[in-house]
DNA sequence: TCTGGGGTCCTGCCCCGC
DNA sequence: TCTGGCGGGGCAGGACCC
């Protein structure tokens, strides 16, 4: 534990919801529900006013339509969030080298070694201008945690969410942290929750006083003395700049169970090709090859084959997804598949010859015959696959999905706010214009035209010389319409 | 009315070699 | 020479995170 509150973590408040809202003026102020909008999607984020009606993260789409039938249903645009989340994190390493992202709308910061805050007073005066000038520069808004851990910054800014900024200070983290229910501290999630309820332990005063020995005979080693360290304030890890990924993987859902195994194995090998390319985009290659399927009844089961030397040849992944494959039993139906690749290497191993020769032998020897070409298109099942087969040939319902942006030769710039029976409807509005009115087409319409998103500000302030003067100056430099000075 | 997709880390078990 | 202990790698599953 370091003595100043300098580790800062940022949290954009509902981030897909808020970017949604920027962008699109008619849903400001209104519930809006980001994820999928298939039969078996998730919510994967609700505005302010969605939470109000029950509406969370992870909640099954069916559920979240039952309790706010009136709210805006959109697809996730992950361009336009990475692109505000680039901004973001642009912003951010001008405060310090050593920023961690954690998501597109999460990272951890440490002021300290970007020399910018040195006390609380320098680092409160950091976050609220990090604030100001986020909110000036993507239009939206952040919490800020500050504390002298990464724990405590975290939950300092859900503590301040939302759009808000909370500092703990040295020497207050016990007292703060004892009442807290334990499913605040990180890594306890329903399983742990539920087994420390048992226990007799629901606020982390109680992990606290159970003390190590009791947590590691309840947890397990690694997780016990983590959580009793963490419940008494103690977190040295640091704030680590570059994370190279450990793993690759993609996986499908399927709308309909899948039963036919011909249907299977093709899905399994389309997963491991879009795989491959995902490594191959990282510059990777891996050595471990796995598996996932998901059964009809939610049973979920891995299988993993490590190859002699790392690959990133789709014909050895494809056919070492095959032989797992063969090694499962799909009875009863399939809900998900996914194609893995662990044990990730910088480059790739010569002798891939020898591993393709080793993979055809073993697919010999399993007398599995590739489907013929008339089986594979009689195996259609569910509408899962279409949606990822790729833009070519897509049925013209799939260019206009909700929330999605469009420009039309007469009304200019809207959105996609539902489309179904030959026809799409779109509200004309941008994100600097009043809400704009709805207007339906043919989704054959020559006049409309899927679009990219607009930026979310058009005429972002110029913070381009932040935060030069900081931290001696503490009137700062920040060219906002607010004082930035410190209480 | 069920439960996404992309990851990380830990544990337990088995096998193998020393 | 046989056996036991031990460590490491591979594998499967589970919990958790956003």
């Amino acid at each position: 534990m370091r003595a100043a509150p300098t580790i800062l973590h940022l949290d954009m408040d509902a981030f897909y919801a808020s970017a949604e809202q920027a962008a699109k003026p008619s849903l400001r102020g209104k519930p809006v529900v980001v994820g999928g909008l298939g039969m078996r999607g998730v919510v994967a984020t609700a505005s302010y006013e969605a939470r109000r009606l029950g509406v969370h993260s992870a909640m099954p789409m069916a559920q979240a339509r039952r309790l706010a039938p009136n709210a805006a249903y959109l697809v996730p645009r992950f361009a336009l969030y990475r692109t505000v989340s680039d901004q973001v994190m642009e912003l951010l390493g001008r405060l310090s080298p050593l920023v961690e992202p954690l998501s597109l709308d999460e990272a951890f910061v440490d002021l300290e070694a970007g020399g910018v805050a040195d006390d609380s007073a320098s680092a409160r005066l950091v976050g609220e201008q990090l604030r100001t000038v986020i909110k000036g520069v993507t239009g939206l808004s952040g919490s800020v945690g500050l504390a002298g851990s990464k724990m405590l910054a975290k939950i300092a800014s859900e503590e301040a969410k939302p759009d808000g900024l909370l500092l703990i200070e040295p020497g207050t983290e016990r007292e703060l942290l004892a009442p807290m229910p334990v499913r605040t501290l990180a890594g306890v999630g329903p399983a742990t929750g539920d087994h420390l309820r048992r226990a007799g332990m629901t606020v982390v005063s109680h992990l606290a006083e159970a003390g190590e020995a009791e947590l590691v005979r309840l947890l397990g080693k690694a997780h016990g003395v983590a959580l009793h360290r963490m419940a008494r304030g103690y977190d040295d890890r640091p704030v680590v700049a570059e994370r190279d990924a450990k793993s690759v993987s993609v996986e499908d859902t399927f709308d309909v169970d899948l039963h036919d195994r011909v249907r299977v194995r093709t899905e399994v090998e389309r997963l491991a090709d879009r795989c491959v390319r995902r490594l191959r985009n990282a510059e990777r290659s891996g050595r471990t090859v796995v598996l996932k399927v998901r059964r009809y009844d939610f049973s979920t089961l891995t299988r993993s084959e490590t190859l002699r030397g790392p690959t990133d040849d789709p014909t050895v992944v494809r056919e070492a997804a095959a032989r797992l494959l063969e090694a499962v039993d799909t009875t009863g139906g399939v809900r998900l598949l996914g194609v893995g690749v662990t044990g990730l290497a910088d480059f790739t191993q010569e002798d891939l010859f020898a591993q393709a020769a080793d993979a055809e032998h073993a697919a010999e020897e399993s007398a599995v015959a590739d489907a013929t070409p008339e089986e594979r298109d009689g195996a259609s099942e569910g509408a899962a696959g279409a949606e990822a087969r790729g833009s070519e040939g897509q049925p013209a319902a799939r260019r206009w999905q909700a929330g999605h942006d469009v420009q039309h030769d007469v009304h200019g710039h809207g959105w996609v706010q539902g489309s179904g029976v030959g026809r799409v409807t779109v509200r004309f509005e941008e994100p600097w214009t009043p809400p704009g009115r709805v207007r339906t087409f043919l989704v054959g319409d020559p006049a409309l035209r899927p679009a990219d998103p607009l930026p979310l500000v058009r005429d972002p302030v110029d913070y381009s010389s932040w935060p030069a003067s900081l931290p001696k100056s503490l009137s700062g430099p920040v060219p906002a319409e607010e004082d930035e000075s410190s209480p």
